[in-house]
DNA sequence: TTTAAATGTCTATTGATATAGACAACCATA
DNA sequence: TATGGTTGTCTATATCAATAGACATTTAAA
C-alpha cells in the first residue's frame, strides 16, 4: 500500500473517500497480521492528510461496526466481509452463501399484482398487459442486510405465490408447493450505480455507496419463464462469481 | 419520479448525490421524450434543494459531456450509452460488443515482467514465484475508454506476449501466434468499488464515479490456466450479460 | 515505575458546500 | 415585438469539511 493519492473537491469528503479506502483494504485481508488498522498518524502520512481527517474516516467504520477504537492500544477490526454469490444454472439466495455465514434469512417486505409492461413481457415470454404478482423481498445474512430484489411471477399460474412465501420464506419452497420442482438460470444482466434512498434505507448503507444490480430470468425445466427478478446487492458485502 | 430525498451531512456532497442520480435517469431512459432535462427550478423542487445545487450537479455532467446546456432554452441530454458485454465461456473484449458499436479498439499501455504472487500462483496453478508477463491495456469503443485491464500470462510459454500485442492489438491473436489456437473462460468474479486515480484519468471519469472489477482466469482447450486478468469498467458505460 | 505509543478532546482558522435573493441574457412563440 | 420561461452571473451569509497545534488519557512494554 503504497502513497495512496486522494482526490480533493470532487463534491465527495476526504474522510469518506479514505473510509471506503480503508473498508476495501479490510475486506481484502490487507491488515490480517494483527487485526488492527494502522495508527492515524501513520494513515494520517499514507494518505497525506491531517489525522483529525483520518479520525472522521474510522469514525464512520466505527459506526458501520466494522471498526473499534481503543484508547491508548489502537484500532481493531471487528468484522470483515464479502459473501461470494456464485450466479450460475442453479443460483439461489441461500444455498450459494449458506457455507459462509452461520444464518441467512429472506423476508418479505411488500406484494402486489401488476400488469406486464413490455419489457417484462418480452423477458416471461407472455402478453403485454398480462397480470403479475409482483414481490420485493430483503435478504439477510448473519443479521445483516445484503441484498434487495423485486420479483415479478405470471400471475395465472403463481397467483398465490406470496401467501406461500410469506410462511415459507423460500422462493423454492414456493414453487415447489406450485408445481415447479425445479428452475433455472437462464440469464443474468448484472450493472452498478450509486445507492438510492430505498437501498440507503434497507441495505443501511450511507450515500455515495455501490450498489451491484442483478436482473435475472429463471424458467422452469420446460425452458418455461418463471421468474424475472432485480436484486440489488450492497457492493462492499458481496462478490458475484461466474463459474463457466 | 415522485418526490426524492437527498441524504445531508454524510461525506457525500448534495450536488454529487443529485449527479449521480441524473446520470442514472438518463440513462435510464426517463427524459428521453423530449431529449431534455427537466428545467433547474423543476429540478430544485423535486430534490428539495436551492437551484444553484442543481447547478452545480448538472455542471458537473456537462464536464463528463452527458449535458450541455443552452441559454433561454433548456439543459438538453447529450449522450447515453451502456455496452452490453457478455461473460460466456468464449468472453472476447472485442468480438462480444463488436455488433453495438463501429469501432474497437485495444492499446498497450505498459508491459513488464513479475513473478508470481501465492495468489497468481494458486489461480495459473504455477509455483509461486515463477516468472510472468503482465500487460496493461486500454479498450476504447468508438473511441471512449470502456475498459481498462491488466493480465498475467506464465513467462515460460508466452515470453514475447506483449511484442505481438503490440502490434496485433489482441490477445486472441497473440495466443494463435504462440500456439494457442483456441481459449475459454473458466470463472469470471465480479465486483463494484469507486473508481481509484488510475481510473479516472485512463477511463476518463470524475471522482465518485463507480467501476465494475471483473477478475477472469482463462485457460487453453486441454484445461491448463493461460491468463489472469483484472479488468475495470465505466460502470456507467457497460453491463455485464451472464448467459446460462 | 517510567516511557513510548496510541487514541480522545479542545480551540482556532481556512476553504468548500449550500442557501437566499436579485437581475441579466437568451430563446421560442404568441 | 412583446412576453414567459429558461440559463447565466453576481453578492451575501451560514454551515460543513479540513488543517493546525496543544495537551489529556489510556495501554503495553521497557
Amino acid at each position: 500500500m503504497a502513497g495512496q493519492r486522494i482526490q480533493r473537491q470532487t463534491g465527495v469528503a476526504l474522510w469518506r473517500q479514505i473510509a471506503d479506502r480503508i473498508r476495501t483494504s479490510i475486506n481484502h485481508g490487507d491488515f490480517d497480521e494483527n487485526g488492527m488498522v494502522p495508527p492515524e498518524t501513520t494513515l494520517a502520512l499514507q494518505f497525506g492528510v491531517n489525522r483529525h481527517t483520518i479520525r472522521s474516516a474510522l469514525a464512520a467504520l466505527a459506526q458501520e461496526g466494522i471498526v473499534r477504537a481503543v484508547q491508548g492500544r489502537g484500532t481493531l477490526i471487528e468484522r470483515k466481509e464479502r459473501l461470494s454469490f456464485p450466479i450460475s444454472r442453479r443460483t439461489r439466495f441461500s444455498q450459494g452463501i449458506g457455507d459462509q455465514v452461520r444464518e441467512t434469512r429472506s423476508m418479505l417486505l411488500a406484494s402486489g399484482e401488476d400488469v406486464a409492461s413490455s419489457e417484462l413481457a418480452k423477458q416471461l415470454r407472455i402478453e403485454p398487459g398480462a397480470p403479475l404478482i409482483r414481490l420485493e423481498t430483503l435478504g439477510h445474512a448473519d443479521h445483516r442486510p445484503v441484498s434487495r430484489a423485486t420479483s415479478w411471477f405470471p400471475a395465472d399460474r403463481f397467483g398465490n405465490i406470496a401467501e406461500i412465501y410469506r410462511v415459507t420464506g423460500s422462493i423454492t419452497k414456493a414453487f415447489k408447493e406450485l408445481g415447479v420442482a425445479d428452475y433455472v438460470r437462464v440469464v443474468t444482466e448484472i450493472t452498478a450505480t450509486h445507492a438510492d434512498e430505498g437501498d440507503l434505507t434497507d441495505l443501511q448503507l450511507s450515500p455515495g455507496a455501490i450498489v451491484l444490480v442483478a436482473q435475472a430470468l429463471n424458467a422452469d425445466l420446460d425452458n418455461v419463464p418463471v421468474q424475472y427478478s432485480i436484486s440489488r446487492f450492497a457492493a462492499d458485502r458481496v462478490r458475484f462469481t461466474v463459474e463457466n
